[in-house]
DNA sequence: TGTCCTACACCCCAAACAGGTTACATTAAA
DNA sequence: TTTAATGTAACCTGTTTGGGGTGTAGGACA
């Protein structure tokens, strides 16, 4: 049984039903979740939607622990869904519900803040289990959309191999400067003098081939963006 | 033959076994481990380490399908031996093996590209179902270490909100001085004269509290390492 | 054995940067 | 409508940084 990281309330069906709501713009299967969450122990629906048009207003009424979102959806769609229910209500955890397990559309809700993915096909049984999961600190997903997320990870901070060719000295101080840090800084941290530190960042600018500090942290983390 | 580089290949019980190398330092458990793969059916042990101090020869030679890779181990622990793993022979699947859903190692390990993770106590029975499952392209992981992935996950570009309360001039000449152009540079980047760009720099560095270029890109992008 | 590499240290000089202050026109907010 | 924030520009005064040297000592190499 998953813990709890953090304090997620623990439910339990005989004191406090879990609260669902449903944003679905399929009406067949907006009413299939409905009545299963109706119908289940423990589970409380407190809405069904076709949209996210109104989910501010909904969700900070109904105060819900879980929401089913799908992702395609007219209006306002589920991504946005969830970037509003996280930018305001960041207690409130959001089950996407996907057809396709689609890296975009998976990669765009991951940065969203999603907390799990069930794919619609998922049996009523699992989607329970699922709402439960999530509820007790857990993030649901299948197992291939959970590759999809690993692959997705930024790998071993993508820098430039000329950083290696820096000697252990080097690299020391160019994490210190790339940290903020003064030259007069450097020195104390390293317990040498100013022109020490000062040789140092000499060669190595010579060996990244550049003038100042902020071209060679570019050298260090390229392409960053505000 | 075994193992193709991106095709997951369908593992058949009945032709082709799979085939387990297993790094794990606890000699009780590597033998509990290599016994539960030599008696099931479809599943084949290639080899028992107490470390991956030899992980490339032994991967190089014994060509496994899945790595199980004990996390904590003397010698090249498991991060280390996932790396090597990664770098020469990209189409093993590296199963970590951890006792303790802990931040720091999940993450190293994610950035290295573990393909799932397993937690030491999970049942026999669901180690197989775990092999079986990265080999057709899944990603097994505990509900739980799938929250702890999604949450490291990189959010709407990590920045500070101090950011935000800059002036669009005095963020243009952030992102001029983040890519390592100098006063001048940003001056004719911007067709104003030096001593303008100074003075947005000068209030740039009031609202960021900062002293320095070093400093303030620190603000913008924070905890950075080598 | 001598040579290369690294860590360490110092000098000078010029360029770049930082801090303080002032000024003025425009625009947005109170 | 006064105030506050922004974009623009300039002055003076320091400090920090960058580029050019020189030199010593300890290991690694070969």
């Amino acid at each position: 049984m998953p813990n709890s990281t953090f304090t997620h309330n623990q439910h339990n069906a005989l004191t406090m039903p879990i609260t669902v709501i449903i944003y679905e713009d399929n009406t067949f299967l907006r009413d299939s979740l409905s009545s299963l969450i109706i119908n289940a122990e423990g589970f409380e629906l407190c809405g069904a939607y076709e949209n996210c048009n109104e989910v501010e207003a909904q969700v900070s009424v109904l105060k819900p622990d879980v929401a089913l979102m799908d992702i395609e959806m007219a209006g306002v769609n589920g991504i946005e869904g969830l970037k509003i229910i996280r930018k305001n209500f960041p207690e409130v955890n959001v089950l996407m519900l996907t057809v396709f397990e689609d890296n975009d559309r998976v990669f765009e809700a991951i940065c969203a803040g999603a907390t799990g993915y069930l794919l619609k096909k998922t049996p009523p049984i699992k989607i329970l289990d699922a709402i439960r999961d999530v509820v007790d600190g857990g993030a649901p997903m299948t197992s291939s959309i959970a590759r999809k997320v690993l692959q997705l990870f930024p790998r071993q901070p993508a820098r430039s191999e000329e950083i290696d060719k820096l000697t252990h000295r080097e690299q020391q101080v160019l994490q210190l400067l790339v940290n903020g840090y003064s030259y007069k800084m450097i020195a104390a941290e390293l317990k040498v003098t100013l022109e020490t530190v000062r040789t140092y960042i000499k060669r190595m600018y010579e060996k990244l081939r550049v003038h100042s500090v902020t071209e060679a942290i570019n050298k260090a983390f390229p392409d960053r963006k505000i």
